[in-house]
DNA sequence: AGCACGCCGACT
DNA sequence: GTCGGCGTGCTC
């Protein structure tokens, strides 16, 4: 702006700007401006030596400031005009966030809008918008045509549907939610899901709808779903997608397209739950329980939990939908509860359970990876062309070199953690910190030149698979293919999906991989899916632990026998080995039966004072010395007792501190880490003390000068 | 968080 | 003699 005369700035302008809470500055700051602006307004304003982005949450008149300021004010830059404000809503959103997992409003609300909007100018943004309004309006005639007329195109179609799903929808329909759509792994969500959307556009063909699924492999799936269903009635750039593996400049079209209305149908990842969506009719939450909703860096929010929040601001439907939902929304949709449960029991088309069969591997020889009788039950696939999956838990099967002579084993000079080899490049790798170096001639402690491999890859499990099928290849006729599916093998692009389509046209007899390979495929070749050792999701110290293998092998289980039409002979089968074949998981497991499960482990939880019967917060330090990173931690856990015992509005507030202890993986890049958990009876009242912790918490953290970095986790994911 | 300003070691 | 290391400190 190159207007140097004194702007009558009569108007005063509270914006929020991208500031951590930490930076000390108060959640808006204020601009001086010629006019009011819409509350919601993008701007750009002077912020010490550059420009940022802010966003516009209040104006007042200066004269009727009650003060003057003690500083001077600055003017805002320009404004945004091209684009409409935020919504209330969102930017009620936002401020909640920001005040449940702890952060400002400033780094909540900036963050949630796309990162190339901090670069670009109002006049690029608005040369974007002309050119998406063109692309647009070109279809549009073709949609108000589908949803008022339905004569130039083709009807919605009738879809035939299950009893089940037919009275899913009528509850949907007849209630406000929110809704648990607990259904079995092919009882058909998705076409519920697809037809509540269908019945909200109908009814008001403005609406816009989101989408949301746990992973970004997932939504090409879902994507062609969705596209096939509403392409010809709504237009192509009707349906956007929003997740990290975007490029910047598709985020924003996706962005604008949302927040301009023009998009009908939203469809992400978590990130997506910040999309400003000004119609926002329906929430779905595919997939709920699974942990990727939370975010593990930065603003530790959880998509889902915010989904919920924001369908009641927005008098917007949700439904979360899971074949085993978290225990949390799985309390909240009991008669006590808020949510409302949705049954689907059958599976469509027929198709059966798949057979539990539970290998007790204290009765086979020690050592043993693959049993025999699970080695009969590959080969008896082999011989009908069925395909099986071999389900690896990622936890003791990274391939660790120890010295055979003195013990030595590849420990990542940075992290408690042991470097992985890596058979590819033969070489040794850090999992956490990158570290990488090349395998040693010899033990580099007693120079011995015995190593050996200690633990299993899914690399090795291939390998001793064939060995062990090897003998059988002849009386089978045919080489016998196995294909192996991890990170490492994924590492290149779209590789994932190449790898699947090639087990999908039943190219590979048997798929080896980690958890990676049961979330959201359908395999309808597969009618064996094994477990190789899933006993450390059993005693694990997180208490949630037991439910995450629940749900991993229940979804496991689904991945076989999908196919209805699959004749008698092969019937699914999901295959267990363990050393606990009584425990109660497996035995739930034996008959699908979610629901025990459930019971039982809330039980548990109840009596224990867990979540969801508690409210949790985990303050994590990172510091260069464990002692460090503990006394940082000890000095806060002192400051909570005396809230506690001293501070008016905290006095008879129930908050439990555990003890300061050092993380499961204490030492990561040559920095120590430790975390202390918070607990209580009452949310409200652990809030209320996160709050009133900030403020000490940096006084200490001045005084623990080798602290580099703390964070507070509302509602941990994983302790 | 950025990005300045500010005071001490190895280089054209 | 400078380039640049990252240690405090401020940003309406």
């Amino acid at each position: 702006m190159p207007d140097n005369s004194p702007l009558d700035m009569s108007w005063i302008l509270s914006v929020w700007i991208q500031s951590p809470r930490h930076a000390n500055l108060s959640d808006a700051l204020s601009y001086g401006w010629t006019q009011a602006l819409p509350v919601g307004q993008l701007v750009r304003v002077p912020m010490g030596a550059r420009h940022v982005l802010g966003i516009v949450v209040k104006s007042t008149a200066r004269s009727e400031l009650d003060q003057e300021l003690g500083y001077q004010i600055k003017p805002i830059l320009s404004v945004f005009e091209g684009l409409d404000p935020l919504s209330s809503n969102w930017l009620a959103l936002v401020e909640f966030a920001a005040h449940y997992y702890q952060r400002s409003m400033g780094e909540m609300a900036l963050s949630a809008l796309p990162p190339q909007m901090r670069s670009l100018t109002d006049e690029q943004i608005q040369k974007k918008l002309q050119k998406w309004q063109r692309k647009f309006t070109s279809t549009q005639v073709v949609q108000e045509k589908a949803l008022t007329q339905e004569k130039d195109l083709p009807p919605w179609s009738p879809r035939s549907l299950s009893p089940d799903q037919q009275q899913v929808l009528k509850s949907i329909a007849a209630d406000t939610g929110p809704f648990l759509l607990f259904g079995q792994t092919g009882s058909g969500k998705t076409e519920v899901y697809l037809q509540a959307i269908e019945s909200v556009l109908k009814q008001n063909p403005k609406a816009q709808v989101l989408i949301m699924v746990p992973e970004i492999n997932l939504t090409p799936q879902l994507m062609a779903r969705v596209k096939e269903r509403f392409e010809e009635h709504l237009g192509q750039h009707s349906l956007v997608c929003q997740h990290s593996g975007m490029t910047p400049a598709q985020r924003l079209n996706a962005w604008l397209a949302a927040h301009q209305g023009q998009a009908s149908i939203v469809l992400g990842t978590r990130m997506s739950i910040f999309m400003s969506i000004p119609r926002l009719a329906m929430i779905v939450v595919d997939e709920e329980h699974d942990a990727s909703y939370k975010q593990q860096e930065g603003s530790r929010y959880s998509a889902r939990d915010l989904a919920i929040y924001r369908a009641r601001l927005e008098g917007a439907k949700v439904i979360l939908g899971s074949a085993t939902p978290s225990l949390e929304s799985w309390h909240q949709s009991e008669p006590t509860g808020k949510y409302q449960r949705l049954y689907m029991n059958q599976k469509i088309g027929g198709a059966a359970h798949a057979k539990v069969i539970r290998v007790d591997m204290n009765h086979q020889p020690r050592n043993t990876i693959v049993s025999a009788p699970l080695l009969q039950a590959l080969k008896a696939r082999l011989l009908g062309h069925e395909q099986s999956i071999l389900l690896l838990n990622r936890r003791g099967y990274a391939p660790i070199i120890q010295c055979n002579s003195c013990g030595w084993m590849t420990q990542c000079s940075h992290c408690s953690a042991y470097k992985v080899f890596h058979k590819l490049d033969r070489s040794l790798r850090c999992h956490h910190c990158g570290h990488t170096s090349r395998v040693p001639a010899s033990c580099p402690v007693c120079a011995d030149q015995d190593l050996g491999m200690l633990g299993l890859g899914t690399q090795k499990i291939e390998e001793h698979l064939a060995q062990l099928l090897q003998p059988f290849e002849e009386e089978l006729g045919r080489p016998i293919r196995v294909q192996r599916v991890d990170a490492d093998s994924t590492k290149t692009k779209d590789s994932l999906e190449q790898q699947l389509s090639a087990f999908h046209a039943g190219e590979v007899d048997i798929l080896v991989g980690t958890q990676m390979i049961a979330k959201g495929h359908d395999f309808r070749r597969v009618s064996l899916v094994a477990a190789i050792d899933p006993d450390s999701g059993l005693f694990s110290s997180d208490f949630r632990a037991p439910e995450r293998l629940f749900a991993l092998l229940m979804q496991a289980g689904g991945r076989a026998g999908r196919d209805g039409q699959m004749n008698e002979q092969s019937s699914p089968e999901l295959w267990i080995q363990t050393r606990h074949p009584k425990h109660k998981i497996f035995t739930a497991l034996k008959t699908f039966d979610y629901e025990q499960f459930a019971k039982d482990e809330l039980e548990e939880r109840t009596l224990a004072n867990m979540p969801p019967f508690s409210a949790q917060a985990l303050i994590r330090a990172e510091g260069k010395t464990q002692e460090g990173a503990q006394l940082f931690l000890s000095a806060i856990k002192a400051c909570v007792t005396e809230l506690l015992s001293q501070d008016e509005s905290c006095v008879g507030c129930e908050v439990f501190a555990y003890s300061v202890v050092p993380m499961a993986l204490r030492r990561v890049a040559n920095m120590e880490r430790a975390q202390m958990l918070l607990e209580s009876p009452s949310r409200a009242q652990l809030q209320h003390l996160l709050g009133k912790l900030h403020e000490p918490m940096q006084a200490i953290r001045k005084k623990h000068k080798d602290i580099v970095r703390w964070a507070i986790d509302v509602d941990p994911q994983q302790l």
